[in-house]
DNA sequence: CGTCCAATTGAAACAAGTCAATCTATGTGG
DNA sequence: CCACATAGATTGACTTGTTTCAATTGGACG
């Protein structure tokens, strides 16, 4: 029983994590934690790094700490160009669909430095038994995801290009206080993917924002004008003339 | 403590529904069924019922045991033409959001005849503390959901129309044995909220795919060549070249 | 037989995609 | 420090896809 002294991978310390009031094990007591005795490394990674694929037997999720994540999905296992999902940020989990499915339904890439904590789906299955507070925690979590999605939705199926972009930079951007400067690691290519739109597309449309003041970038970072752009995210939803 | 006999609306008898095994009460013992006295009314409604509303306090949810129910959601409360976020067919669950939201987040309308059971949401909370397979199996259904919105999101935001459409209707007849004839009460419009495009556009489509005897319609059931509508309906990925 | 509503069709307007050419910022090697 | 290479962003001209508006068709039903 002697404990060994050996460390390899950085592990998180998860009692004094600055995220675990946030995080799926909040309703944990201190105790709790400590007897989890949780391996938990801590990942730095650079952009683009490729997390898990669609279709791989899922063996970790994640807690994203910081930075931005891209999940992806291509209909039928085909090459073809991907469609984003969900953009994950701050606090969000990812992976968690193989606790229940065994195989990731995403692409999970990095967008820009990231940092997150890995977890044992294996491990925190066996916990999530024992603990149902976790198990509660995660489902919360996807009934939030369901959420967004369905706003997601409808921007895709009742929005063209103009509001969409400008209902998604406000939404990238209520997180922080009105009218400060928020990092924005996305490419046109990432927002094209996600919004449903090309590249070029995109871009015409943010250059017209630029022009028009609603829109000020930055090496990475992002200042809008909420309440105009709000305005213009609202228009048109594809204005029928609605006969009640 | 002399039990009435008054019987106002009709009460579906869980214990002997035929549903059961899918619901979800499924993990439950008989035993169990019995002694929850849960009150269930049976409703059967016409086409166009609304059933709840977007914002409305949460007071029930409900199985759908037969017909077609469609989840409709409108940006901001605003009264524009709303989106079909969501089509429910036999054995899904409606409502079930207000367990935890309070509030409803989208309308229920249904589509044709439709049959439901009506379930208390105080009483089920209460019931779901309870008995953990109850919550358990509400918190599958919307694992399930997710990854239904999920797939719908990727068919609108990397498909045309021509896609769209035939994906959707292999969809809707897989459940059914191959080349038999489906049963089908969305229109026109239904379909065109669903898929985000215009119904001239749907029509136009649908007309095509008659045509090319891909698809025949007759009197609310629809029979279709799945094998060759699958195959258009992964055409054109909205196929960039991709630069790996 | 006429009414009503959904489905269909056509023509023109509009939105978005495609392809190709610049522009710009950044980084590199000389 | 400069010339050049590179990758992402922007722009323009053109093509394709979708909507819009208006007219027509086709049943179902009283």
């Amino acid at each position: 029983m002697v404990k060994s002294d050996v460390i390899s991978p950085p592990l998180s310390d998860c009692l004094h994590c600055p995220m675990r009031a946030h995080s799926i094990f909040a309703l944990l007591t201190p105790t709790e934690i400590v007897q989890m005795q949780l391996d938990v490394p801590d990942l730095h990674v650079k952009g683009d790094t490729v997390l898990y694929r669609q279709g791989d037997p899922a063996r970790y999720a994640y807690t994203l700490r910081a930075g931005t994540v891209k999940l992806q999905a291509a209909p039928h296992q085909s090459k073809d160009q991907p469609h984003t999902i969900r953009l994950l940020r701050h606090g969000d989990l990812l992976g968690f669909e193989g606790l229940t499915l065994n195989r990731h339904s995403h692409t999970a890439v990095t967008i820009g430095e990231t940092d997150l904590c890995q977890l044992d789906l294996a491990e925190l299955s066996a916990y999530s038994q024992k603990y149902p507070a976790i198990k509660n925690a995660i489902y919360a979590r996807w009934q939030n995801a369901l959420q967004e999605a369905e706003t997601q939705l409808l921007e895709l199926g009742a929005k063209k290009a103009e509001a969409r972009i400008a209902a998604f930079l406000c939404r990238w951007c209520s997180v922080f206080p009105d009218g400060s400067s928020v990092p924005f690691p996305l490419n046109r290519n990432d927002l094209s993917e996600y919004l449903g739109l090309s590249t070029e597309h995109v871009s015409r449309w943010m250059a017209h924002f630029k022009r028009e003041n609603l829109v000020h970038e930055n090496k990475g970072s992002l200042k809008i004008d909420y309440v105009r752009l709000m305005k213009i995210s609202q228009k048109d939803t594809s204005s029928k003339p609605y006969r009640a």
